[in-house]
DNA sequence: CCCTGATTCGC
DNA sequence: GCGAATCAGG
């Protein structure tokens, strides 16, 4: 996948924010944490609390013909071929437990730690509920563009499946496995569903009244 | 084992 | 410029 301006942005973003690499690969979609360090390194970005210290030897152990080879057999002590994003992106959906664990490696702490944040395909943070955190994201548009998967999500409404007669409104969150969108009916003259026009269109209240912040599908906490 | 980022280097 | 392969520390 190219590295979009966009693309980048995100990256660099996730980066600056702390997110490892992986997280990063993640939330992008179609690249691997390599890329995203080849990347990271080839703009500027650098080292974050790395946990190599020193490299004093670089070393050229004759790497052979293309990417597709399986060097030198060290004692069959390091199976890690290149399946290994290949492998990530194919596991199971992350149910909360699975979620949990890789959460809890990926510094998403319970109380005290670094934000919990991921990132929407625009590049924009995602935080929780109790995150007042102003920056970057000044006002996300209200027109809310159906973002890309990441992956195909079999027998559920897939952006391959949008048309103008079908709810744009997305489930779950653009690179989780089950991410698809709603897929009913859609209220006449609007992109959205009945009931998920109630969502994205709310009349305009008397100014002074206070209402819950607007529950849009990307920038709150999920909705679903 | 898992994770992490860093580096090299063929493409 | 890209990223797989590989390394090396936790």
């Amino acid at each position: 996948m190219a590295w979009t301006d966009e693309r980048i942005d995100s990256l660099k973003n996730m980066w600056e924010k702390g997110l490892t690499a992986s997280q990063i690969a993640e939330e992008l979609g179609g690249v691997s944490r390599n890329a995203v360090i080849g990347k990271a390194h080839r703009l500027g970005l650098k080292s974050r609390p790395s946990p190599v210290k020193a490299k004093p030897k670089a070393k050229k152990d004759p790497k052979p013909a293309a990417k597709a080879k399986k060097p030198p057999a060290k004692s069959a002590t390091t199976p890690k071929p290149k399946e290994e994003h290949v492998a990530r992106r194919a596991m199971p959906p992350p149910t909360p437990a699975a979620r949990t664990h890789a959460a809890q490696q990926a510094r998403q702490p319970k109380n005290d730690g670094p934000k919990i944040v991921s990132v929407g395909p625009g590049g924009f943070l995602r935080q929780g509920p109790g995150d007042q955190q102003a920056p970057i994201p000044p006002a996300p548009p209200r027109r809310l563009v159906p973002a890309k998967p990441s992956d195909e999500i079999a027998d559920k409404t897939s952006l391959l499946d949008l048309s103008d007669k079908i709810c744009r409104w997305p489930i779950n969150h653009p690179g989780e496995p089950d991410f698809h969108f709603c897929g009913e009916e859609v209220n006449p003259g609007f992109p959205y569903c009945v009931e998920h026009c109630g969502r994205a269109f709310q009349a305009q209240l008397p100014r002074g009244t206070r209402r819950p912040p607007p529950p849009l599908p990307f920038g709150g906490p999920r909705v679903r």
